[in-house]
DNA sequence: AATCGCCAAAGTGTATACACCTTTTGGGGA
DNA sequence: TCCCCAAAAGGTGTATACACTTTGGCGATT
């Protein structure tokens, strides 16, 4: 296939990525160069540079002359993505704070609303999907496209973990929790809205069935 | 060269970001896949594969078919990535101050030995991979591997934004300031340990040729 | 003299070929 | 029957071939 288009790559890359995050491929599973090529419609080329790809994403894991597979994250490995999100979110709220205009702290509002509708109109993936990128957007409105990306990696890891370790009630009250935030985000309360991310992300990590959670809060 | 043996790849990387973090490629550099391939001794193959995780960490950016360059950092970009830094660092100062043993603090007073070693006989280039090392290694430490690849990312970004902004006395006094941090670490003083740490990147930041640093710290 | 267009050279993007490693399977011996 | 080894099948690692895009220069046209 001569030259589809440049996005080729970056197209199996969400195709795999929606796969594994929607638990279309389960955690271990081997993924064969050449049966993925066929699917696509590709040569081993191509589906080599996506898993590359998704190797550097921790979405899978390759072993030498073995082969990719579906990660499985551990436990311990769970536990430090959620340390490192409770770091740069706490800086990130902090910044947010101090530099936020009313259009961006209005910007994380409609955010807000969308989620709702997703909520009530019970799209399910949909409010997973806004759910996570409510981080994101905040650290693409604080202008921060470096923090974003970091942001971003590790919550499409947290999706992962999320479907391997979720346990009854998982996080049915993420959305409150974020409108909290943007509440205290607006009130310029910066103990609160720190308190109420870190609470948050301590919740989320709290309904998964990993061990008990150590807050980084004073 | 079929098979020479599974870390190819990671010499070429390796080797190829030595040369743009000691200034034998300057940033903007083309770098042509078959002119490194005859170079490395092997096929384009391999350097696209060793390009693209260069492309990741963002030590070179890759157009279009038009190829691959040395990265050139903007000051903006500059920017984000100390603040990230400051985010990362700050959570994991108040981390190791609550969780770190005896053993782990003197883990960390023998690197500061170290790097006193290279400053004294006057190695400038170990003394800069000490002085980036000390952060990887408290990371490194604490036992979260997420933390210290990311810190290790951001670090690698940093050696290039140095390079191209350096001005005259630059961060001369690092390594004062890691022992006056090792120092705050041990009394278990923690607003003084986050100080220190926040006005270190400060100052790393500052030392460059960039507009004014705004701190994160309270 | 300047500009546009076209052609050739250089270089990237993708596919394919082939070498080597891993895993499995089947048969023979204890 | 069970274990071990060997051979074949399946799959990854690297090299190479070929298609397409970009770029620089030369010449014709205005």
């Amino acid at each position: 296939m001569p030259r589809m288009d440049s996005t080729t790559t970056g197209f199996i890359v969400e195709s795999l990525t929606r796969s594994i995050v929607e638990h279309r491929l389960q955690p271990g599973t081997k993924l064969v160069e050449q049966t993925l090529a066929d699917q696509f419609g590709v040569s081993r080329t191509l589906i080599r540079q996506a898993l590359f790809k998704l190797s550097q994403n921790r979405l899978i894991r390759m072993e030498p002359a073995r082969g990719a597979f579906v990660a499985s994250p551990s436990i311990a490995e769970a536990q430090q993505v959620f340390a490192v999100r409770r770091m740069l979110e706490a800086g990130m709220t902090l910044a947010f704070i101090r530099q936020a205009t009313k259009e961006q702290i209005d910007a994380l509002k409609s955010h807000i609303a969308e989620e709702e509708a997703a909520v009530l109109r019970g799209d399910v993936s949909r409010r997973t999907v806004l759910l996570g990128d409510f981080h994101v957007r905040m650290a693409r409105l604080m202008g921060n496209e470096v923090l974003a990306h970091s942001l971003m990696d590790l919550l499409s890891r947290c999706a992962l973990i999320t479907l391997m370790y979720q346990s009854a009630g998982a996080a049915e009250h993420s959305h409150e929790e974020h409108r909290a935030i943007v509440a205290a985000l607006e009130a310029r309360d910066e103990a609160r809205a720190l308190l109420l991310m870190d609470e948050h992300l301590c919740n989320v990590e709290a309904s998964l069935t990993l061990a008990p959670v150590l807050s980084n809060t004073t």
